[in-house]
RNA sequence: GGGGAGAUACCAAAGUGGCCAACUGGGGCAGACUGUAAAUCUGCUGGCGUACGCCUUCGUAGGUUCGAAUCCUGCUCUCCCCA
């Protein structure tokens, strides 16, 4: 994998780039649409590429171990040839989920205890078998195993927390460094910048990764439960940091807002499920705001879904009907919704992108920001 | 014409003397959602008020009772069976 930075802009920490791989080029600041169990819910892959233009897309590694398993992915000869995707490919390693599955795990050195969340058996994720996963999904961004801190966790905990992350994150690199791709072509590791919403941790944390022989460097642990200034904070810390010859990941993030947010503070990539799954419940982002679609002040708006829009949904379909769709049940709404919400947030960022380029990202950012957030 | 059953909020449907402004479901109206245990979850849904509360409701008109959606009487309407 190869990084470019090919551009940054006045009054800003933000950044154009390329990143180069096996599956072709990505061109940051990206978005990257989130796939969990290797679809990215309710989207063709069809639409994926020619409506949306996602460049890559997100697996996960917890949810693929479990369904359909390392077994049947790499008889398909890897996850690309499995699921039908010839671009890039990053997995999330599963960190989040022992985050998230809360009561049904438990951390020690050695790593994650878990029950399958489907059928409750009893697993256990360690850096090393995290690693050998990834291998088999044939990811080409793979991911650090990590604790992801709670947003709220005290000082103590968050110290202990991230010490672990940085035991794991050794042994990542080790189990990364004896093996290799099954594949024949390059995966990548990146390591994950922890430390909960203590500066001190967190430039800490980003010292320590910087010194690593790695391709890329990720900001996990925001965006859960801390207040959106903190998280901007969080990020400008470690991006004082971490060199400015590898791209930067803020895992799971987010809005519209926090994304020019972050990139003004020099983030790369982005993923979120924002996009689909609230797209899924309803809530459509446009350039001019946030809609609600299921909201009766809709009813009778035969406009298209967003004039300016990108996707050949946007255009195509009145908000009467979508919002139609929804009242109804209909699976085509949240369809649509989801189309149109990945189109838009790789719009945004492709033309932050456009606009870093040009020198004018500040000022449009600014203009941007108080248009995207509001409610209509 | 005879016999029977019933009428409850937007719809369906509980409730059969006080704990009833009225269970529950649907529908409707809002809200939440950030490395997806989510096409999910939450709240509201007679009026006014943030709230204690006040006012108007259970076909309709009266009555009994300290108190009625619930008991009694008249009326109106609906459905079913027999002729």
């Amino acid at each position: 994998m190869k990084f470019e930075l090919q551009s940054t802009t006045p009054l800003s920490k933000a950044r154009a780039g390329k990143i180069l791989t096996d599956h072709g080029e990505i061109q940051t600041p990206i978005f990257m649409p989130v796939g969990t169990i290797g679809s990215v819910k309710g989207v063709q892959f069809k639409d994926l590429k020619d409506d949306i233009k996602a460049q890559i897309i997100l697996g996960n590694t917890y949810h693929l171990y479990l369904r359909p398993g390392t077994g049947i992915i790499e008889q398909a000869g890897g996850l690309h040839k499995f699921i039908g995707w010839d671009k890039p490919i990053l997995t999330d390693s599963g960190g989040f989920q022992v985050f998230s599955l809360g009561d049904i795990r438990k951390i020690t050195e050695e790593g994650a205890k878990f029950q399958s969340h489907i059928d409750g058996s009893r697993h256990m994720f360690t850096p090393e078998n995290v690693i050998d996963i990834q291998r088999s999904i044939g990811a080409d961004i793979m991911m650090a195993f990590d604790e992801c801190t709670p947003g709220d966790a005290d000082y103590s905990y968050a110290l202990k927390s991230y010490e672990l992350t940085q035991r794991w994150l050794e042994r990542c690199f080790a189990r990364y460094r004896e093996t290799e791709s099954k594949y024949g072509y390059h995966q990548s590791l990146f390591p994950i910048v922890q430390g909960c919403v203590y500066k001190d941790l967190r430039i800490k944390a980003a010292e320590k990764i910087s010194e690593l022989d790695c391709e890329g460097i990720a900001i996990g642990g925001l965006s859960v439960g801390e207040e959106e200034q903190v998280m901007y904070e969080m990020i400008e810390v470690v991006n004082n940091v971490i060199p400015e010859n590898k791209p930067r990941y803020l895992m799971g993030v987010g809005t519209p807002v926090n994304l020019l947010e972050a990139i003004d503070r020099g983030v790369d990539m982005f993923d979120c499920v924002l996009p689909t799954r609230n797209g899924r419940n309803g809530m459509i982002y446009t350039r001019n705001g946030i809609i609600n679609i299921k909201n009766n002040k809709w009813s009778t708006d035969f406009s298209p879904l967003e004039e300016e829009g990108t996707s050949q949904v946007d255009t195509h379909y009145s908000r009467a009907y979508l919002r139609h769709l929804f009242q109804s049940g209909e699976m085509l709404g949240p369809q649509l919704a989801s189309i149109h919400n990945l189109a838009f947030f790789l719009w945004l960022v492709g033309e932050a992108r456009k606009q870093i380029l040009e020198g004018n990202f500040r000022k449009w950012k600014e203009k941007m920001v108080a248009q995207i957030g509001k409610r209509l």
